[in-house]
DNA sequence: GTGGTCTAGACCACA
DNA sequence: GTGGTCTAGACCACC
């Protein structure tokens, strides 16, 4: 998979990374079993400290998406649930704030938001 | 207009009451020219500190949300747009992609997170 | 609360510093809404570097044992359930499977080790 | 005897090694005396790279369990402490510490704590 | 070679 | 003042 990162933008680098990754694997791009690029390796890919790859990763492992085995690397992990409904609910909550309150900054009215969330929604399907 | 701030949650304050302030203007709420009220006013009536008030108007003022008219206050401004219809909607995407995939993560379906995300316009209106 | 490392363990300081935490807030030495103290101030309290007390918060707020207020600190977080069952039973294994093998190590028998938990549980009923 | 390693267990493969060996010098299916498989055929054995074997057999023999007799192979040893009992029990509480506030920020009771603890010391008789 | 941990020191956002 | 992020560079455990 091809990771990028955008130095100029509001989000933390290791921020992009983990959201790159995950969103490889919901799309199907990143498969059960699949081997990262370990933490060196990227970080030189893409010109960032291996720390901060290193806590993306991290990250990633914690929420269940990678599982990492010592020495070997890290790996897409088998999806597993791992919170509870109610925290689920607040984390999409936690992630919906963050993307209206960007359109809102950004002067898009809520309709206009919710048609642009539909649209790309939509192209998932 | 009445504006409350949820200390507990992850916005920033100053984030709250900015996109509060912008939500009014939006929905006509607040007119152009309205005055708003002062820095220290309104700090007093949030319980907290005036630099986080100053710091969401300045927000504003540099959007062009509101104008300052020095010695006499700050007043809702005439709309005007700062970015390019292009890059307002390339960051709007970036926005709406990061709580999408996060919503995939978390095993929620398309349709369950657009209807949250509904949901929570209808909130804002 | 007071919080000892003890630099010479095997365990991660950033590990043995969540722990203690942990054991604060459980049995309730540490209260609901009650400031940590500062990752500064606890980093100089304890001559580590304050990326580690970072660390070791940053772990708390993730598994919902603390909050962190931006630009105010850290709090001792409402009690949440975060994971599923399967989950917690993951976590609660692999707690367990660390202790056994450290019992193992030290040549304890089963029967020892068992003995020494139900001890240890008792007092805190 | 014979000895299993899960690749993907969280615990390191050298460590999973010495505590089947270890446990089963406790448990008499290996007696004092007895020739231990050279590190060669174990390690081919379990598909493991022979470093990783080599390095299980150093902490055993470190540990007083096997004993090197260079030129012929590794043996089970006769039993004897290298810690005084006070130092084993200050190790083996201090990992049982961490298990069980571990479980208890899970949620998990003192009696769910044991009787998993006790379910998992069963499997390995 | 791999990841895990720690240090030292910097800059930014926020209150 | 607070926490959040990032860099550079080190050492260790493990394979």
């Amino acid at each position: 998979m091809q990771i990028r990162v955008i130095p100029g933008s509001s989000a933390a680098i290791y921020r992009q990374i983990a959201d790159q990754v995950r969103r490889a694997v919901v799309s199907g791009e990143l498969s059960i079993g699949d081997a990262m690029p370990s933490v060196r390796v990227l970080a030189k890919e893409l010109v960032v400290n291996p720390n901060t790859v290193a806590k993306a990763y991290a990250e990633l492992i914690r929420d269940g998406v990678l599982e990492s085995q010592p020495g070997r690397g890290a790996f897409v992990a088998k999806r597993r649930n791992v919170f509870t409904r109610a925290e689920r609910t607040r984390r999409l909550d936690e992630a919906l704030d963050a993307a209206v309150s960007a359109g809102l900054v950004l002067d898009f009215t809520s309709d206009e938001i919710l048609a642009r969330m539909q649209a790309k929604l939509e192209e998932l399907k």
